[in-house]
DNA sequence: GCCGTTTTCGGCCCGACTGTTTTCAGTCG
């Protein structure tokens, strides 16, 4: 089994256990190592699989997980969950994806009313059945039906480069306001997470009414779910809920800490407040005195909440309860890479292929926008349906390239291709044709269905080829549209390392392939990563903002970054290579 | 179920808001 396969396990089994009524801490350990296991780049196999090491090495995995882990492994089963299947029937649990249900009220109403899926309980919300029972009434029934709409095409993150474009609309909306003195975006779009589950907005003002009216009347507001004295939430038609808060000046750098999250490092700063004494929440850091009083210590600025736990501010990206405080108390937190460094872009296409614009437009554009250096990379012919070059399609590129390059002082242009690894394996075009490209990316197309073993040998094979700079898009995931393939990131790392080749991370924000995961796992190897924006138009060059927002949660520099190079070191380096 | 600079038991982050209830439980982030 994999790991994710096996966090997947463990994310049921905390939800059964929740659904029980199980202690809550029990279901906390059970969610906490599903998400280590899912942050992990080696597989559970390989751990579990060396003598010399154990499962319990992993943070938040303890004798009973561990265990558990190794009964997936060797039986694809878990006799817990299969335990837990007979006594609550999954179908339930979509009872918890509608807001304002939790375990207890659905549990309530699974065992007052027989309620078993949503459909069930729309019939009992509609028949007013709900409201007789105990804690529930008229409001909250009609609260459920409400939210059973948004339950049945839950399951489903807004992409960040979506959020973020109502993010521009409401800040500009808010913006008009005088009375606001701070706004900030907190939450999972200001970590710059690849999907975001809802949008938090932070604002410093006096005028608190005002702005809350202000809020409301965001074109697009379907619904204000709450409304209180500091705290508000709205619903967008799209079913995006965006969540704001208003708080004063000596707070804001503490709500802005608490907003940005994320959970499991905000559990951590408390940990650390609690052993020194204070007391972290949104309104402060507060010093605990023996009488119990409370004395304000900071909270104005974000970086005087780190200050007081002896702690360096840590980058938004980096706030997941992985490495962070770790590097943080070390003083090794890395200088995240900025779209500034980029120099080059060594992924697009021009018309010869999908493209669509010319190559000309493609590297005017290029130089446009201030790169040193560009590769232009087309389809080989086995993506026939984008027209893929053969040899000698792409060798006329390269005389056109030869061309353009007088004309353009100042921008490098690489003859590049962008090479299919075949299905059977193999590249997609003889090794005397690729040994006479500047710059190699290969990639996966086709058989993306086939088994872990073909697909990690195919890419295996890739490294091998001796002309092969690069390994693009090289999971193949499609966020929320297509799950990755089946490849054994592990031996590709190796490998890469081996013969000294590049991973890209491609920058298209539907991709963002590598991994935030693997990009560190990447470094950790010493392999050094392209951050590519495989533009099929000149737009499309402007997707890098979002590669460079992936590589900076994989916690890369500047220097961990291949195409932050300027010309001269990189091409000493591809010489080298 | 996990974990340990008050360690093998007894903690485990903390506050806002709502609806239902006369003082709080449940949910959410």
């Amino acid at each position: 089994m994999t790991n994710r396969e096996i966090a997947a396990v463990f994310e049921q089994v905390a939800d059964l256990l929740e659904f029980q009524g199980a202690n809550p801490f029990r279901v906390r350990s059970y969610r906490n190592g599903a998400r280590k296991i899912a942050d992990l780049s080696e597989s559970l196999a390989t751990i579990a699989a060396e003598p010399s090491r154990s499962l319990t090495e992993i943070e938040g995995v303890g004798k009973a997980q561990a265990e558990k882990i190794e009964q997936l492994l060797s039986t694809g089963r878990l006799p817990l969950l299969d335990e837990l299947l007979e006594q609550v029937s999954p179908q339930v649990l979509a009872l918890l994806r509608v807001p304002g249900l939790g375990p207890k009220k659905a549990a309530l109403l699974h065992r007052e009313l027989g309620v078993n899926s949503l459909e069930e309980l729309r019939k009992a919300c509609q028949s007013q059945q709900v409201r007789g029972l105990k804690g529930f009434g008229a409001k909250t029934e009609e609260g459920i039906l409400k939210g059973l709409t948004i339950a049945e095409q839950a399951d489903r993150r807004t992409r960040w480069v979506e959020a973020d474009e109502v993010v521009q609309r409401l800040l500009e909306h808010m913006r008009a306001l005088d009375c606001i003195a701070q706004l900030e975006m907190a939450g999972s779009y200001r970590r710059g997470c690849e999907t975001i589950g809802d949008l938090d907005l932070l604002v410093e003002a006096s005028d608190v009414a005002t702005v809350m009216d202000q809020f409301g009347s965001l074109p697009g507001v379907a619904d204000v779910i709450a409304r209180g004295e500091t705290k508000m939430s709205t619903r967008l038609e799209s079913g995006l809920q965006i969540d704001l808060r208003v708080v004063p000046g000596e707070s804001f750098g503490a709500a802005l800490q608490y907003f940005t999250g994320s959970k499991d490092h905000n559990v951590v700063v408390r940990g650390r407040a609690k052993q020194r004494g204070l007391k972290v929440n949104e309104w402060g850091v507060y010093r605990v005195e023996d009488d119990g009083s409370e004395s304000y210590v900071a909270g104005r600025a974000e970086g005087e909440v780190y200050r007081a736990l002896d702690l360096p501010w840590i980058p938004p990206e980096l706030r997941e309860a992985r490495q962070e405080f770790a590097w943080a108390e070390q003083g090794d937190l890395p200088v995240l890479v900025q779209l500034t460094d980029i120099r080059g872009d060594l992924h697009m296409h021009t018309t010869a292929t999908d493209g669509k614009a010319s190559l000309r437009e493609m590297v005017d554009a290029a130089q446009q926008r201030g790169l040193e250096y560009v590769a232009i990379t087309d389809h080989s012919q086995r993506v026939s349906m984008a027209r893929g070059l053969d040899a000698k399609r792409l060798r006329a590129q390269w005389s056109e390239i030869d061309r353009l390059r007088e004309e353009f002082d100042g921008l490098v242009v690489l003859k590049g291709i962008e090479c299919d690894i075949l299905e059977k394996g193999g590249m997609d075009l003889p090794d005397d044709v690729l040994a006479e490209a500047d710059w190699v990316v290969a990639s996966v197309h086709y058989g993306q269905k086939q088994s872990r073993e073909q697909i990690t040998e195919r890419i295996l094979g890739a490294l091998e080829n001796s002309y092969v700079s690069i390994i693009a898009h090289p999971t193949g995931r499609l966020i929320n549209r297509r799950e990755p393939y089946e490849v054994d990131m592990e031996q590709v790392f190796a490998a890469a390392a081996r013969h000294g080749k590049m991973l890209e991370l491609n920058a298209n924000p539907a991709r963002l392939d590598l991994h935030d995961i693997h990009c560190a796992a990447a470094k950790r190897h010493g392999i050094p990563i392209v951050i590519s924006t495989d533009a099929h138009s000149t737009e499309g060059l402007e997707v890098m903002r979002h590669g460079v927002q992936q590589a900076r949660r994989g916690g890369l520099t500047a220097a961990d970054v291949a195409n932050a190079r300027s010309w001269k070191a990189f091409e000493k380096y591809l010489r080298r290579a």
